[in-house]
RNA sequence: GCCCAGGUGGCGAAAUUGGUAGACGCACUACUUUGAGGUGGUAGCGCCCGAAAGGGUGUGCUGGUUCGAAUCCAGUCUUGGGCACCA
């Protein structure tokens, strides 16, 4: 009896299968745990091997948890809207629907063939009507609210309007203009039209006005990932700045409430750290600098801030004011065309022009020191010293108010600023300034700073503020980096908006109206001024659709006409939601995929609760978990779930990189160079296949079959008779010929090798390349275990015998070493207890029931199909003795339910046993 | 540029957290099983000197703290991830 992987491994899944043993129910008397992973995104290429790293990894967890007695939730679905598939359907013609459905049955197949234990009656897909129904429930329930600063949290708008009715807006100020100011009577006043346009800049989700990269000649918007030098990297066409109407979440009115709920949750400190960063909570003071009247508009009243403007900054050290020596402001910002002297106006529009050009990665990433002065001067409003207004595009327009006051001595962007443009640098830090380097230190004694001259830096920042806000001129301010997130995308693979405009006015379609469907296009080309696919489909635009009751009955008059008439100008909107909207909330509906009256049963909700264990890479850090909490917020405040955060605990992957191979062309011949003796050559690097390569050295003779023989004349110029090829570390891609599919490993070496190698290759956590080269080990390992329980001529050859002292030894030290590294996610090191088990049972001879039963049992997470086979081989076998070899196996019960209460009876006090015992042996 | 993480034999790594560095596995070498190939088994295996016994040295680099550092601190180099329209 052998060890025929392919024929157990078939046999479970079928009978897996057969007996819906995954299928779990949202009742259940056991507790519940709930095991997500990070679902993936449908991609051509299939799935790829950093995948099932997490998967593995979540499915270990979630099977060794049902061992231990919990109604686990382990789903899986995909993520299914998105750039690539719309890429690939302007190329290919092919519809998105199509080609992702495509995508989605060769994944299924790939993650079947590794025997996880997801519960497939679950599968979700977001691009599917029956999912963003609800992706556009929820968008509706963010329009329809706001967010109450005095409660600190999400209501409905409703509350809002009678609050203005009552007493305008003066509690409410308007997070979207801080200068809107209205009563009850001007409120009742305003023209319905007026009162939409005040509602939209309270609302949790809101239309508004963002600058985006835009490429004239493709005719769409670009990430900033797609410009490189100011060109589209597709095509290389020029890319500026342009403002477009945009949707956008108020993610920045939950900042506070983001990091608090940080607290709450169990994610790793550098996690943590990224998020907190990201959101940018900073404290110190908005101060006013009037600009100082130029020659080419004289004062008459010689008064200063009479008619002159304002240049507003925010500062987190107001301590340092009088170490000011310049001010900055963004090359975006309002006062730019107002103050600019004639004779600087040249040299500014140059240099707008070339910023324009530039993303903000490259802006921020930018080592040289660039920017142009204004020709005004701002003056302080201590001591009135004039100071000069520069440009620079290290100041951005989105963060704090676009404009910053510089002191060099103290800050070394300013400093390097400085120093370039031969601004001359005043040094309040005393002996802390060098001349050479800024010192950002708050330790110093101000020197240089009039009233604050002997003041240390720490006191002298409250007394700025408290000064400035006695003189009017400013007010403290916690500032935050985070920005509200845009939330509109001019493309065609997304949830529509369930939005219709009429005369400008955004008004929500009613709920019955949902789903909204995508429809059917002809071209994926984008619609006329920076408009989505959409636009260009007039009968959908504006097609009758009825405007939402709740409208109706908010008070927020109607809109006269009838609305089912054609021509009222009514028309839906065009843009679709970015790929993280049908993300933000995937979690709930595993819950209660198939419900139609809700996004999730509140009793089921409530019975699942927050996720136990979220696996999914670090890549995710900002956004996809950014805006999953907030969302989960929303929904909380909103009364449709019982928590705000949606997970408990998060374990990141790492990525797993591809292992590059290069062969290297001398230069117009069809000979290859040797990597040792690229040098001596003028060489091209060439990715060559990593699966002909063995280690580093090539497969000659497979290379010049590879790629239809187009290398078959290939020469090649050997180091030791051998060729090496180059190495090099890369994302794994197609293009770079360095993936290696897990099918073909889970052919050769079957899924419970496949599982536990992909474990034993290091720390989940851990990034690292791809390498084969070791999975023999592992699946020697699964062969040599299995000979502790058969022979290949005498069958099974487990006993009934009583194990010794030793053998016990060996069994209480893998149960409490297997079960601790599976507790702590080290998988890695838990392969290699139960390698360390196995060596030391042959070692001993030992063929009991009663020590490989155990460690049976234990293997199940992660090498589910020859646990179950072995268990039911020595089920048959020792209680009935009959020879188990070539038996039907139908109608054994599974281990995967029916023997798991064994488990956590009988063999975990034997765990605490042995850690009583491990201690004893210690100490004596 | 900014934020986060990593760097230990020829290779993947371990060291349960400041206490014998390199468990486990790969590769390699020798022997062995087999008619042969594969498989299985035994032994060796960080580097340097040495026949051996033994000695020296060793966790990216430079310093520091400590009786003691892969582990803590400062600096530095380097690789990977993120930086808001890839998901």
């Amino acid at each position: 009896m052998e060890y025929n992987f392919r024929k157990i491994e078939q046999y479970w899944k079928e009978k897996w299968q057969a007996d819906g043993a995954y299928k779990v129910s949202n009742q259940s008397s056991r507790p519940k745990y709930y095991v997500l992973d990070m679902f993936p995104y449908p991609s051509g290429v299939g799935l790829h091997v950093g995948h099932p790293l997490g998967f593995i990894a979540s499915d270990i967890y979630a099977r060794y948890k049902r061992l231990k007695g919990f109604n686990v939730l382990h789903p899986m679905g995909y993520d299914a809207f998105g750039l690539p598939a719309e890429q690939f359907a302007i190329d290919h013609g092919v519809h998105p629907a199509v080609s992702t459905a495509q995508n989605i049955a060769n994944f299924r197949g790939q993650l079947d063939n590794i025997g996880f234990c997801f519960d497939w009656d679950r599968e979700i897909n977001t691009s599917k009507p029956e999912y963003y129904k609800w992706t556009q429930w929820i968008f509706l329930q963010l329009f329809d609210s706001f967010f109450n600063r005095h409660t600190n949290r999400a209501e409905r708008i409703s509350v809002l309007i009678a609050n203005f009715e009552k007493e305008g807006n003066k509690n409410h100020p308007c997070p979207g203009d801080n200068s809107l100011q209205f009563t009850a009577d001007e409120w009742e006043n305003f023209a319905d039209s007026k009162k939409m346009d005040v509602l939209m800049q309270y609302r949790v989700a809101y239309c508004g006005y963002g600058e985006v990269n835009w490429c004239e000649a493709l005719g769409t918007v670009l990430a900033n990932d797609e410009v490189i030098n100011g060109v589209s990297e597709r095509g290389g066409f020029p890319v500026i700045k342009k403002r477009l109407r945009q949707w956008y979440l108020r993610i920045t009115e939950y900042a506070d409430r983001l990091l608090q709920g940080l607290e709450t949750v169990d994610f790793s400190d550098a996690m943590k750290e990224m998020q907190t960063n990201w959101i940018g909570k900073s404290s110190g003071a908005e101060i006013d600098f009037q600009i100082k009247e130029s020659a080419k508009a004289p004062s008459l009243g010689g008064g200063l801030g009479e008619a002159g403007a304002a240049l507003r900054v925010y500062t987190t050290r107001p301590d340092t004011i009088f170490g000011v020596d310049f001010m900055v402001i963004a090359p975006e910002h309002d006062l730019v065309e107002s103050i600019i002297t004639a004779a600087q106006k040249k040299a500014v529009e140059e240099y707008i022009a070339y910023v324009k050009s530039r993303s903000e990665r490259e802006r921020m990433a930018e080592k040289k020191i660039s920017g142009v002065f204004t020709g005004a001067y701002a003056l302080n409003p201590f001591n009135k010293k004039e100071i000069p207004i520069w440009i620079s595009e290290y100041v951005l327009a989105g963060y704090g108010t676009g404009a910053i006051m510089a002191v060099p001595c103290g800050d070394e962007r300013d400093h390097k600023f400085a120093k370039h443009f031969n601004i001359p640098v005043t040094n309040i830090i005393g002996s802390y300034y060098n001349g050479e380097e800024a010192n950002s230190t708050k330790e110093a004694i101000l020197e240089n700073s009039d009233f604050l001259n002997g003041t240390p830096m720490k006191k002298a920042i409250d007394i700025v503020i408290n000064k400035i806000e006695e003189l009017g001129i400013g007010k403290r301010k916690v500032n935050y980096k985070m920005r509200d997130a845009a939330f509109s995308r001019q493309r065609y693979w997304g949830e529509p908006f369930p939005v219709k405009w009429i005369d400008g006015v955004a008004y929500p379609l009613d709920e019955n109206e949902l789903p909204l469907e995508l429809p059917k296009v002809d071209s994926y080309k984008p619609g006329p001024e920076g408009e989505g696919p959409l636009a260009n489909l007039p009968k959908w635009v504006h097609k009758d659709v009825k405007l939402a009751k709740q409208f109706e009955s908010s008070k927020v008059p109607s809109l006269g006409g009838d609305l089912g008439e054609a021509g009222n100008g009514a028309s839906l909107e065009t843009n679709t939601m970015p790929g993280y909207a049908g993300s933000s909330w995937y979690f709930l509906r595993y819950m209660d995929p198939h419900n139609t009256k809700a996004f999730c049963d509140r009793n089921v909700s409530d019975y699942w609760n927050q996720v136990d264990l979220y696996i999914g890479g670090t890549e995710h850090a900002v956004g996809h978990l950014l805006y999953s909490r907030m969302w989960t917020k929303a929904l909380f405040d909103l009364g449709y779930i019982a928590y705000e955060e949606p997970y408990k605990k998060l374990v990141n992957q790492g990525m797993i990189q591809g292992s590059s191979r290069f062969v290297y062309r001398v230069r117009g011949t069809n000979k290859f160079v040797s990597a040792g003796l690229k040098d001596q050559y003028e060489t091209n690097p060439l990715h060559v296949d990593v699966n002909i390569v063995d280690g580093v050295e090539l497969d000659m003779e497979s290379f010049k079959k590879w790629r239809n023989a187009e290398y078959a004349n290939a020469e090649f110029i050997l180091e030791n008779n051998k060729y090496i090829c180059g190495v090099e570390v890369e994302k794994m891609s197609k293009s770079k010929f360095n993936t290696v599919n897990p099918d073909m490993l889970v052919e050769k070496y079957g899924a419970d090798t496949f599982r536990m190698y992909e474990m034993f290759l290091g720390p989940v956590e851990m990034s690292k390349p791809w390498d084969t080269k070791g999975i023999e080990g592992v699946h020697r390992f699964l062969k040599k275990f299995w000979r502790l329980f058969a022979d290949e001529i005498k069958g099974l050859i487990v006993t009934d015998e009583q194990p010794t002292a030793a053998e016990l030894k060996v069994l209480h030290k893998a149960i409490k070493r297997i079960e601790e590294d599976t507790e702590r996610f080290s998988f890695n090191t838990g392969v290699s207890s139960f390698m360390i088990a196995t060596n030391e049972l042959t070692d001993l001879k030992c063929h009991k029931r009663a020590i490989l039963e155990p460690l049976l049992i234990l293997l199940v997470p992660y090498a589910p199909h020859i646990a179950e086979e072995l268990y039911h081989q020595i089920k048959l076998s020792v209680s009935s003795k009959v020879s188990p070899v070539g038996e039907d196996l139908k109608g054994a019960a599974s281990v995967l339910d029916a023997s798991y209460p064994v488990f956590e009876e009988k063999y975990v006090r034997e765990s605490s046993k042995a850690k009583n015992a491990a201690a004893y042996v210690e100490l004596g």
